[in-house]
DNA sequence: GATGAATGAGTATTCATTCAT
DNA sequence: CATGAATGAATACTCATTCAT
């Protein structure tokens, strides 16, 4: 009786919507979400105005679709080996797993510290994002004290800070430290750090 | 009837340039340049809206003369000892005076932080960022070396990361570590990582 | 694959016309015909917005179906005795009758008023609604004069303008007064008028 | 120091905010709320829509500020002579003057007439119609027990539904019936119903 | 210098309608 | 017959900016 099946709508329900959120990412994430009128997503997308009102309700609906999309494609893939030891190769393995997940999701990361930074256009942003962290301190809090440091409070700290601050980097200046290097650097520096 | 003297004209002028600007900083800090509308500082700061273009040539002019303001409090207060040799305790102290500054300058520094993440709103933002980091960059990088690191660029880098994420933390979520202790922290990493 | 005998199809055909005409009756009358969108038709009629123009043009022509509908419904069961005399009994009769109307079609008088009162939305609404209502007037005069009114002109305004405020007091604010003692008052109220 | 004086000010707020409410009315009460809109407002008033919001919060706030002046307006001026004995004469100048309240203001009473039948549009409105109606109820219901009537109750109805359906014409139908014919009609009727 | 009335282009959002399937 | 994806024009509303006073 219907035309097209249920699959066929299912199919361009998910790839429009995709459509609609990967260029909103990119906007958003380059030039704000004020700064971002729906007009521009529609046309980069290549699509109608109107359209994006048949996938989502609002703008703000689509920001939080791409918060929680993003929390979920960074953090659901951390191994944090919860209750378990960590090794010091787990713990570099890690360390590189973040680096390379924020080469990965460059956007979402941009996005994301610009809603850290103010958090004012996503009242739940800044909450869930600690919430989100505090298993990852803990798993490294653990680690540092295992690994015999006799200040691993204030280890963790300055680790957290670094590491907070490479991506920082990775995301804002790019071209002011190589990458690749940096990520060598922050690893040695961790174990610079604890082992004192 | 009698005319107001060349001075009390000028110093009109300055008092609400400054009262504008500090009204327009903290908008811009908490909610952003886009999502704060020139209606809005003007109640805010007690005026009119008209006069705000009495003062500024547009709201983007009121952002650049923040920027500009910006970097002179925060970067011409650095003593950086330029050709000069920076002791140890000089090196401690930079670093104090560098907190001192995010924690006295908070609004501006997350305002800094937005443009950072967000290049689009104030093109030249990045850029001159970058070049009033430099000498800040030499500085450390000539601290480093002169007490014996056997890899200063990579001290540098990971020594950057971590006071830039400190700042972030300052700035972003302050509630998450204790910032003084941050601080103490912060600088007792960097003489790990550079006697290593 | 047995095709479906054109029964069948006009069966579907009509159902599915009455469905609409049905919900989109309770959304006019409720709502209004501009606050109402052909969405909502479709969703509180379960089904799809594209099927709503498979049998009507356009929301416009619901509209006009359902007043031409109305019209029917109201009008046709009005036993106005043309051309005969019409007793004392007949009168209350119509009245009642008339009463009975109102409460049995009170979406389509909530619907009518609205048009009468604003007849930019159905351009051709009041002109009908006074042509059809022409031969009750007359029947009504007839009565009246038979009845020996010494003005009967006059007293068929009087006894107008209470029947109809009656309806709207019913349609609009049904608990200012209680509907079935209205009915009794106003037919009692007729005859003190006309026997004067 | 300011240009224009205070009261400059509010003469240009005063004028331009009735010029509003005046065209508003015009195309509400004509068109119905939901079928006007800002722009057909602001053009027949010949200003900007961006005016029109500077002196309205919104499009809901003309509607809300229309019918509190209308209310204001119809209600104020009616002399209900509270408290005291109703005569003769005051009933009939009563009505009279009511009829002058309408002939007067056709643009409210169209606007009211649509909000009573379509009470979703402005929620307070009938409501507020209804209590506003009280006093004038008791009045009525006080002078034509004052008369001898041996049925109070009926006899309000009765009258309170012939002066409603005699408005109604006049809003909705003015052409049907003699509007200057049906009010001494109407007030005939009145005393024929409350003397028998 | 100071005001706020006025504008017009822009923003998010809605909606009647079309159409491929 | 039936679906819902897609459109484009329209809607309510905002806002940076101008300007007469």
């Amino acid at each position: 009786m219907s035309p097209r099946s249920a699959k066929q709508f299912n199919d361009i329900r998910k790839q429009k919507t995709e459509l609609i959120m990967e260029t909103a990412l990119e906007l958003f994430a380059e030039k704000g979400f004020h700064a971002t009128s729906i007009s521009q997503i529609a046309k980069k997308a290549g699509i109608s105005k109107g359209l994006t009102y048949n996938y989502f309700e609002s703008k703000k609906e689509i920001l939080d679709e791409l918060i929680q999309h993003g929390f979920n494609t960074i953090f659901d893939s951390l191994d944090l080996n919860k209750d378990g030891i960590v090794t010091k190769e787990e713990f570099i393995h890690f360390i590189r797993h973040s680096f390379s997940l924020v080469r990965e999701n460059l956007q979402h990361w941009k996005l994301f510290f610009s809603l850290l930074v103010q958090p004012h256009v996503a009242e739940t942003f800044s909450k869930e994002y600690k919430i989100k962290g505090e298993p990852v301190f803990l798993m490294m809090y653990n680690f540092i004290k295992s690994q015999g440091s006799n200040d691993p409070e204030g280890d963790l700290m300055a680790i957290s800070a670094m590491i907070e601050g490479a991506f920082l980097y990775f995301v804002a200046a790019p071209d002011v430290f190589p990458m690749d290097i940096m990520e060598e650097k922050v690893i040695n520096a961790c174990f610079k750090i604890i082992n004192n």
